[in-house]
DNA sequence: AGTGCCGATGTCACCTTGCGACATGACCGT
DNA sequence: ACGGTCATGTCGCAAGGTGACATCGGCACT
């Protein structure tokens, strides 16, 4: 047989998951990862480029979802997000709830894994932008239709994850994006 | 006299910023700063949690002026973040403009201090949060009235920073809140 | 003045992260 | 069978970050 277990990315994030779960981010070492994974500790940095990467290996999937979903529709641009992250909620989120409140528990009880969130959304953001951007869209209007879906998307996913909810991701979804209609269509005041 | 210099924690953060521009981030050890600063490593990491909150002492100010403008405003929600946003450009920013082009850059350079920013403005946002819901507004609209002001000034933000710019903070944010009141209000399509 | 505590700093030792360089052995095409 | 390649392991090291203890000036109280 082979030399090596298959799939030593997939050991490598089952088993960090598991032990921040078990002890928690700080207490866990990559080295503990790695053995757990039966792997060495050198080989873990091959695959990620730090100890927070291994928690956050499908944001590329989410990206190339978000991206699709923009660039093949016509809508207007906060609308096409909108809908983009709706989409991205039935196909990737819906049937995991208990794993995503697991993992968004691991992070909340960690500033450097909540920097990288923060970041991978950062990024995601930036593509969906320059997505958004290659349907012939200004940069500000790209920019303020994806940071402000992005907006709803956050404020209906941390809705969805909350202890007590039970309504589906892509519902909350369409709720916070109308609320959000609401709050900036007030007449500003005038100076 | 005394037997220490004075102001330890701003000769670091002076000497941290410099050092940050001459070699870049990665290039300086924390022992660098401290030694430019007259002091030890271990000072250092008494006074900043560690090598990034050098650059970021600022924010608590931020935070504190957002706040206080919030509070003392019974404005609609949104337009008092952005209000808000636009008397920090005032006090803050207005007369600092090459200061913080070169802070910008530092940070642009390093996606390490790219997430901490994040995470600063993160932290701000929930301030400013708080703030609202002490008014007595309800938490969606409290985290959708802050993120979308947030939103709005860092894209007004970005354009001030931008090196052919020449219009003020204040009135870039401006701008682009009515663009974005342009952009949520177009119709949602029908399901 | 003397005594003793406190607070800011320095020193030392240590662990962990993250990386470069090199070794090893299984698999693959020829 | 041979040589290359790829994944992994081993070793060593710089830098980030922390705990424990030492040092020394200032301050209060006597």
């Amino acid at each position: 047989m082979a030399r090596w277990q298959p799939d030593a990315r997939g050991r490598l994030e089952a088993a960090a998951f598991e032990l921040f779960r078990e002890r928690g981010f700080e207490q866990t070492t990559v080295a503990d990862i790695a053995a757990r994974a039966g792997l060495d500790k050198r080989t873990f940095y091959r695959l990620f480029g730090d100890k927070r990467e291994a928690l956050f290996s499908g944001s590329g999937h989410l990206e190339e979802v978000l991206v699709r979903e923009v660039t093949e529709t016509d809508a207007g641009p906060f609308e096409a997000v909108v809908a983009a992250f709706r989409r991205v909620a039935e196909e990737i989120f819906a049937d995991r709830l208990e794993l995503v409140r697991a993992r968004q528990t691991v992070i909340d009880s960690s500033p450097e894994l909540q920097e990288r969130e923060l970041r991978k959304t950062g990024s995601l953001v930036a593509a969906v932008t320059a997505a958004l951007r290659a349907r012939g869209l200004d940069e500000t209007t790209a920019t303020l239709a994806t940071e402000s879906g992005a907006t709803v998307f956050r404020v209906a996913y941390a809705r969805w994850v909350a202890p007590d909810s039970d309504a589906s991701l892509s519902d909350l979804i369409a709720e916070v994006a109308a609320e959000l209609r609401a709050i900036t269509s007030a007449l500003p005041e005038t100076p």
